[in-house]
DNA sequence: TGTACATCAGTGAACGCGCGTTCACTGATGTAC
DNA sequence: TGTACATCAGTGAACGCGCGTTCACTGATGTAC
């Protein structure tokens, strides 16, 4: 019992020394990750790694995997340290820490949120995972709806889009204003935006102070929300 | 003399051909190009690609190139089309014109608004055609300014990034109002990520009426910058 | 506690493959007199 | 107009490389009695 968790542990140190060495890898190799340059990393023999990865697609997935949740972790840790009332304080606090996420992990940024690596299906798990920074930010302007401190911008939808986001909405927050949702999927595509442009160099050449854009630019969107609070 | 264009236009036909079938790989692969797949695709053998262009990353560029022209090509065309003194109009002519390019071509737009290709570092010369877009959409509301159709928005940025946003501002529409940039930069921060999750397959899965998502958002946008127009 | 057996991690060689690039070559096409 | 030479496109073989994956193997570590 004690002898086998110990073999089980080694072998989960293993696992995690062959994902931390891939991770340094797609720093500098992007998404064409060699399994056989881990395996020299490591000092083992290529094939000793399939003792712990059926595939190269498996080690990939993890890696995809691991960075949605971490990357969720950072933004949903970041949303609860602040007032639940204070939507502003909030929605800055999430963008931020997707940023600061972001900054110091870009090859797993890339991974999840650059172009599609060729030859490679993500499976369907990826997906859950992938929503937990737009659910969060939703979730902002769905508890101002239901604490009313958040007003509903007018109704301006066309009528199939307004059905569409109503599907959105019900599988997510029943109930919600789709005009305030298509609001908050703007300022997800504007996070997103963001913060590639600033992480695959376009851009922000010219723009020391990249903090301060970044603040400025999401407090925009946090505008054009409605939501209360300072500026 | 005749006999020598003959040969030139030869040339230049073949540079085409090779070309436009790497375009055609770029859609399959990604950006891990081989040149032994097009010079294949070609029946030729692939040494004789190197008559044409002294390396793979050379071939590489001159796609890259291409496909920021013809972006900013199309882009500007939608621009000309459009009554000058219609900016919302103009507005959305942009956005959809760049959307319909990057739709049409969709492994072009990776290519250059995707994850930045591991080992390949572009060229100085993609600088000036990576920025006409959004050359073009600040152009808008410049021009706005100037002809009095648009209200500046109140001045509302920290100091140092408004120093920075004149500077980028004094390269390109000397005088204008820095809080305006920051929300037209806004925009095209806004335009690439609808067009990007659109493209990359995220989000989109549930919104069918993608057509008018887009048109929606990209109003919103014209909304924030404070664009006249209908809606 | 001690022994017999099963499990498992890691080895090393090999498979078949594709890649970018170089190089000496053959013909055909153009140029100069 | 006709010939001698230079230019150029494309060939085919070869270089050295890296890749993912399979497979039979050796020891070491754990398990059952």
């Amino acid at each position: 019992m004690v002898a086998h968790s110990l073999r089980a542990r080694v072998r989960a140190g293993m696992i995690d020394e062959i994902k931390t060495v891939a991770r340094r890898h797609l720093a500098t190799d992007g998404a064409n990750l060699s399994l056989r340059a881990v395996a020299r990393d490591m000092g083992m023999v290529s094939s000793a790694i399939y003792r712990y990865f059926p595939s190269r697609d498996d080690l990939l997935t993890a890696l995809i995997l691991e960075a949605y949740d971490a990357l969720g972790d950072a933004v949903e840790a970041a949303d609860a340290a602040v007032e639940r009332r204070d939507l502003r304080g909030r929605w800055h606090a999430v963008c931020r820490a997707a940023r600061a996420w972001a900054l110091a992990h870009p090859a797993e940024y890339a991974l999840i949120y650059g172009s599609p690596v060729p030859g490679y299906a993500a499976p369907d798990d990826t997906v859950a995972p992938a929503q937990r920074p737009p659910v969060v930010l939703v979730g902002i302007l769905h508890d101002g709806l239901t604490t009313g401190r958040l007003t509903p911008p007018p109704d301006e939808l066309p009528d199939p889009l307004r059905e569409d986001l109503a599907e959105v909405a019900a599988g997510l927050y029943p109930g919600m204003s789709e005009a305030l949702l298509a609001r908050g999927m703007a300022g997800w595509t504007q996070l997103f935006g963001l913060i590639s442009f600033e992480l695959f160099g376009r851009i922000t050449r010219t723009l020391p102070h990249r903090d301060e854009y970044f603040d400025h630019q999401t407090g925009l969107m946090a505008n054009l929300i409605g939501l209360p609070g300072p500026s």
